[in-house]
DNA sequence: CTTGCAACAGAAAGATTTTCCTTCTACACG
DNA sequence: CGTGTAGAAGGAAAATCTTTCTGTTGCAAG
């Protein structure tokens, strides 16, 4: 895969910045990387028209919103076919409490991360998703005691 | 727990609506919550001042950037001291690859999230993850094949 | 009533976006 | 060689739009 865009040393410092902090000024990050706002401004355009940049969002607080509960959920399936793929992923975008959502290689076929206000929150989600979705061979649920880490910031 | 803030439900529905899109204008977001702008900016601003907000961010497409690699590691340790763990979540913060770190409850005591550009780099992050990391009893790299979902927005 | 909160309209301050211009480099052609 | 041209990248300044702040009004609870 040859990739159609290729990010020189000033773009990955606007990348890096407004990874961080995307309520910078133009003027404050284009002094940081060392321009004026107009080619930063072009620079950031260019880099959403093309994909680079998928969105500007604000993060919450978790535990200030009352979702303090991250459960990983690891689920091995016993039907491997297409439209029992198909018919996960749609269940998976249909439910909010699912914030992510991976299919692995190897012995797990999916983890998801389940964002739930309580324990009886994630057993009412339990409840929903088992029923849901058929030919679920094997559903290992762990809870997080601690996020050490959480960042939307890539190592660019 | 108590929580100090209770959103009612024009801060949830402003809240839902800047979790996707932060680059909104006020006049827009004023719009569809039903109300003007300024009493909109005035609970987006105490919202930031309480902490609920915890920044804006762009969000960037991993392929795009070449960093197209996503692969969760699950680590068991051997020491549960309090020294283990404080030095565990330093080395866990300096590595700009690990993008999420969650301590668990039950058989894994970590979940890691590691971003890279291939192979290769996960190999060099995994050698010095473990040369840097004493007492590590289990760790079990798993490879993610797709993405299927992956959101910042929380179910409020 | 009256007190306090939340909303509003409108103005001021500030940021973004556009327009137009300059510079630099690469490359083709006389 | 020297010159002309095209394209990419930067910059200044103006126009436009947003955000932020002011003062004021309306409404609901005490």
């Amino acid at each position: 895969m040859t990739r159609s865009f290729e990010p020189d040393a000033t773009d990955r410092a606007i990348l890096r910045l407004i990874q961080k902090d995307a309520a910078l000024s133009l003027a404050d990050i284009a002094k940081d990387v060392g321009l004026t706002p107009t080619p930063c401004w072009k620079r950031i355009r260019k880099m959403e028209q093309e994909g680079v940049i998928t969105g500007r969002v604000v993060l919450l607080d978790p535990e200030k919103v009352g979702l303090g509960v991250s459960v990983f959920v690891a689920i091995e399936t016993g039907d491997h076919s297409a439209p029992w793929i198909e018919a996960f992923a749609t269940t998976v975008a249909k439910m909010p409490e699912i914030v992510e959502c991976w299919r692995l290689g190897g012995d797990v076929d999916y983890l998801l991360r389940v964002v739930v206000s309580d324990m009886q929150a994630f057993d009412s989600f339990y409840r929903r998703l088992t029923a849901q979705v058929p030919s679920l061979r094997k559903v290992t649920s762990r809870f997080a005691m601690e996020r050490v880490k959480s960042t939307t910031a890539l190592p660019i």
